[in-house]
DNA sequence: ACATTTTTTGACGCTTCGTCATATTATCGC
DNA sequence: GCGATAATATGACGAAGCGTCAAAAAATGT
């Protein structure tokens, strides 16, 4: 439950001392990343991560309360990229609908290039999990994720605000960004877990994803309908104007998985 | 990984032995389930299990091949319950739509009432436990979901059939399906997870996801649309024709909490 | 140079899983 | 019924992992 480093860090005034320390939070972070990404979470003891970034086990425990919670942090570092990725979505030029599908393919996009963080999320949701986990990293995370959620909630104000989307006697705008998040995370476990999907009968994930995010839009008559657009043009521009960085870490991967 | 029992279950002429057996499997499950229900995961233990029941832990491991193998047999259950409302409200009579409907009120409702069935199904999800569980059971469960997202395909297929769902260019039974599965599961496990939804400004769930659904199915243009609907009535009606069992026991559960 | 505080270390205790040699029970031929 | 053989049950045990803490080492202050 102790983790006097930590609370530390997180003062104002970064001495040369707290500076260390939060590097070798990242170090020991990325040694953990490491171990996931090559060998599973099985594989993920403490004292491997030990031994890899050559300090004792205690002082890992120095840094993070918990397995949990370092798993906690490694999600925290990838809700932070989404966010990067979402405001850069919520910028763009185009109509809010553009907008608010660009968070969508930023979402799917950022997680086939680090399927590794899709199992982080999974596993801190279950509640057996999170108890485990310090009040202070939970904390964390769900500013985080309130972050997040500003970001698309945003979009779809602007779009109730100028018209595009039809305000209703039903407050919608929670709904819809809770639909889409439930959706996009539903399917990104469903693709992620070793079940067949396409044995089943069904195409790959993002391409359902896509297609039914915007029928989810037609459904809430946010304009321009779907059947009033080149959805494949408006994917793959977004996709080139926004994503040329992760596009370009897929391609590479891709690349040496062959 | 020996598990000789449960192999011999499956045979085809059941015998005085075999069905003690089987009676015992169920027993067992049973214990864990209760296990997980009074005290939650982290506390389910093969040996209080095999406490529990009054067998030690070499009998339960007759029977299951390791924990993992016991939550996925657990869930095995949870899905054959949702195999049996789906198949009711797959012949309820009225429009395909509002078949459709009933399954998704079906599947928000049995995990009202079992908590713990999310909880299950979200740990089997994940990788790090999938590598544990049997073949058997593995495959067991792959069936069980065949079957079930053959009911919901179809009552798509149905109303595709019957013209109250347009053709399209591009097959879209499989995408109607898996956005909705993805969003239900998705949905149940942000749910589920403690995350304070309210806190972060969002309606009960269960209420969005029937917003949603309906949306969604009106983006695909499901006849007849929702505005054409007084959508309360049919949750009502639908709730009531094919859930009275459902709803008692979810009120028996409102009361003892209170 | 010494004292005090901070940080690191890894051996240790504890929990849990899953196994397996042994004990117990059931079955069957006679 | 009875002894032999097969099937099943048992729980002590080894292995693995988590998290702790007293003691060692390093840093800091005087």
């Amino acid at each position: 439950m102790k983790c006097p480093i930590a609370k530390m860090i997180s003062s104002i005034a970064p001495s040369r001392k707290q500076r260390e320390l939060a590097q070798r939070d990242e170090l020991i972070l990325d040694a953990a990343q490491n171990i996931l990404h090559e060998q599973g979470y099985s594989y993920l003891t403490m004292d491997r991560i030990a031994e890899a970034v050559e300090y004792s086990k205690g002082t890992i425990y120095n840094h993070f309360s918990s397995k949990e919670d370092m798993v906690c942090s490694l999600c925290c570092r990838s809700v932070n990229s989404l966010i990067d990725m979402f405001s850069r979505a919520a910028e763009y030029e185009g109509s809010s609908r553009e907008r608010f599908s660009a968070i969508g393919i930023g979402y799917s996009l950022y997680h086939q290039v680090h399927p590794m963080a899709a199992q982080n999320v999974q596993i801190i949701k279950i509640n057996a999990v999170r108890e485990k986990i310090s009040e202070e990293k939970l904390a964390e995370m769900e500013l985080l994720e309130q972050r997040i959620i500003e970001i698309a909630l945003h979009v779809v104000n602007e779009a109730i605000d100028c018209g595009e989307l039809p305000k209703e006697t039903t407050p919608i705008a929670n709904s819809i960004v809770f639909g889409c998040w439930s959706m996009y995370f539903g399917a990104l476990i469903l693709e992620n877990s070793d079940i067949p999907l396409e044995d089943l009968g069904f195409s790959p994930a993002v391409q359902m994803l896509w297609l039914n995010t915007q029928k989810f839009l037609d459904g809430y008559n946010w304009l321009p309908l779907s059947s009033d657009t080149d959805n494949e043009a408006m994917f793959n521009k977004i996709t080139s104007d926004l994503y040329t960085h992760e596009i370009e870490l897929l391609n590479k991967k891709r690349k040496k998985q062959s």
